[in-house]
DNA sequence: AACCGAACAGCTGTATACACCAACCGCCGG
DNA sequence: CCGGCGGTTGGTGTATACAGCTGTTCGGTT
């Protein structure tokens, strides 16, 4: 793999596990030591970086963009209105087999992030199909782009909050009421279901997510 | 002005004003020397482009990507998503007589791109304030990113198709009411006149842009 | 003691040299 | 005559050296 791809998947995933906290000045140097590169497919991954908004190229070198409420509250509205558009065109395009299983799966779920050894990773791996089946079924690559350059600053503020057992088995019931109403080829109920879905989610996010901000801001 | 900054721009421009026709290939070592600047400074340029999606990287060499009705669907289809759900925004936090000094302004555009000094130029300005208007009214920086690396590619549809001064002044009328929507705060109503708008301009792009594509893949 | 200025240090921006790789072209065998 | 294959060539990917700039800090001045 080329090392300007290494450096700049280690360096989006240092930032969205929070690993490299908001502030943090990337200097070209120390990093291209830390990572064995050098300094030019650094540049490269630090540009990509700050292109996405994961990092902001300021007068002495790049820092590590901080993520206020407000960010979250623009970041969710914009996924509003893509997302919720793009669940509408997968009813109208879909095909409906793949998203009843979709639904039969997400149904299953919350056996999944509850008992003794709560497989959350494969719960969150269900919600990345039900993804990859709307992004395959919009058939809008430049949709498809929109939503994925959304998605990286999505997973950073889920490190951000603090995702229970209750509140993932009600998202997995949220999320299956999308994929039954894309199966059932009903755009207007499959936009309402993401809508309803998305205020749920930033609601729950805003409510753990305040307490982190306090701790993180302490002296 | 860096040099990175001085080959990005002058490459966007020959792409978008189809200068550099789609398919070209952009050998680094030649770019540089045309543009008179190294090759570290064009990689960064060629990488934001490709970003953004003028250029693709594939295989040896960036290329200029090309532009199928498909796309230009797609990215209508996108473009409506985005630029109606900004409008209603934009009716719901703007400043109502921002807006309506604007609409008076598109009111009396049939002037400028009639008689026999057209003033397109003037027009496209005024059309840019209405933009920027709607972008500083919404107060959300992800949404205005997402439209803003969507006008790159529509600057390059529009040089595809052919603005003629009916066309433009039909536009002009458009523009004025989704300006008075907004300042009616309407949001609904907003919405409607940018979906109509959009619609009427792909329509008219459609219509005018067939010819074209057809000469441009006689052998 | 506070403020201003200039030298300094570290960094980024750029240019260039080298290694590797991938596509083309000619050649050989079937 | 056609298909596979190795040499060749130009390209990209990477490393490094140098120049310019910006933020900092120390010293002097008021």
């Amino acid at each position: 793999m080329r090392a300007s791809e290494r450096a700049y998947r280690a360096l989006r995933d240092d930032i969205v596990e929070w690993r490299l906290p908001p502030g943090t000045l990337l200097a070209e140097v120390e990093q291209s030591g830390r990572l064995g590169v050098s300094r030019t497919p650094l540049r490269e991954a630090l540009g990509r970086l700050t292109a996405e908004g994961l990092t902001t190229a300021g007068g002495r070198g790049v820092m590590v963009t901080a993520i206020s409420l407000a960010d979250i509250d623009e970041l969710f509205e914009l996924r509003e209105t893509l997302e919720g558009r793009a669940a509408a065109l997968a009813a109208e395009r879909g095909e409906p087999a793949t998203f009843r299983r979709l639904q039969a799966a997400l149904l299953a779920a919350p056996a999944l992030v509850t008992g003794d050894t709560p497989a959350v990773e494969d719960y969150y791996g269900l919600v990345s199909d039900l993804d990859a089946a709307i992004d395959s079924a919009i058939s809008n690559s430049y949709l498809v782009q929109a939503m994925r350059s959304l998605r990286v600053h999505l997973v950073r503020i889920r490190r951000m909050a603090a995702d229970n057992a209750a509140r993932l088995t009600a998202a997995a019931a949220e999320h299956a009421a999308i994929a039954e109403a894309i199966a059932d080829r009903n755009p207007r109920l499959a936009q309402a279901a993401t809508t309803l879905h998305l205020h749920r989610s930033l609601s729950h996010i805003k409510a753990t997510s305040t307490s982190l901000h306090n701790t993180s801001t302490s002296p």
